[in-house]
DNA sequence: TGCTTGTAGTACGATTTCGTATTATGTTAG
DNA sequence: CTAACATAATACGAAATCGTACTACAAGCA
């Protein structure tokens, strides 16, 4: 890889660091003490799996350590956003499910968010975002794919 | 802002936080015990000022409060990464600067992540991401416009 | 000058993150 | 069947994050 082109690779990371932290901002801007936007996302991934997830998957689908999972997971239940029941298929495991407050929560925070986002000054560039997306969703699975051979 | 413009944004946001944690985590893999993403971020930043940066300076530049600022800061300084001098413009103020054995630092981390980079399987699609450079860094500024307006 | 208000940085504590070690259950070779 | 190994989740502890309150210096004004 040249220079140049490396160059770019790093200039890109930092771009989407950055997005990323605005990002989340918008949204925890919209959601209570306590939760953050990666809860957010938890619940989003929750309410399209209505059977639930167990820790681990949800680990690895948000890449972050499964201690870290155990942390969020507990936070989500204590607050009464999601609840835990056995696993029928693994007694060593668990299933994760999004209540009905958990759901209210998610549309709630993510019709304020989309209303802030809608309002900004300067407004939002959705034009770009669009523009983005394919080609954002086709790294993300070459980054994956990556992971799932080394680690 | 109709339904499906934003489903788009927040569908962008998703891929972007995906994506910033996997670069996270590729950077991290090539720094030491301690030292995160964002201290190679405060790095690469200081690099590119040799008079070096006031903390309030940095913790805007990266978004993060005064107090964690404070302390990435602290670890920096204390393996030798950066020097904290006092700012003689302002006797509250202090400046930090890079070392060499910081700057070494970085450069050791940068030429091994794009090693890493280079060498992935399946390969990194970095016409994808040139593609994108050009419309985040714009989305960048626009988010960073509207922060200062608001808050 | 003396006073009032603003700003830079930090002490402190509650919470979160995450690596290592542990427990409990599942799986498989013999 | 059972011993050996693998895997799901967690206990625990070190370190990081970040909000609140504080101290020290600066700046504007009477």
């Amino acid at each position: 890889m040249d220079d140049d082109r490396t160059h770019n690779v790093f200039r890109f990371f930092t771009e989407v660091g950055i997005i990323a932290q605005f990002s989340a901002r918008l949204i925890e801007k919209n959601l209570p003490e306590r939760i953050t936007h990666l809860h957010f996302g938890l619940l989003g991934h929750m309410s399209r799996r209505p059977d639930g997830e167990t820790p681990q998957q949800l680990a690895y689908a948000f890449q972050v350590p499964k201690t870290s999972m155990t942390h969020m997971i507990r936070v989500l239940e204590a607050e009464g956003y999601i609840e835990i029941v056995p696993n029928p298929e693994d007694a060593r495991s668990k299933l994760a499910k999004i209540t009905p407050k958990g759901a209210e929560l998610l549309m709630q925070a993510y019709a304020k968010s989309a209303q802030d986002a809608a309002t900004m000054d300067p407004p939002l560039l959705i034009d770009q975002m669009e523009q983005c997306l394919e080609p954002l969703a086709q790294i993300r699975a070459q980054l994956d794919a990556a992971r799932d051979k080394t680690g």
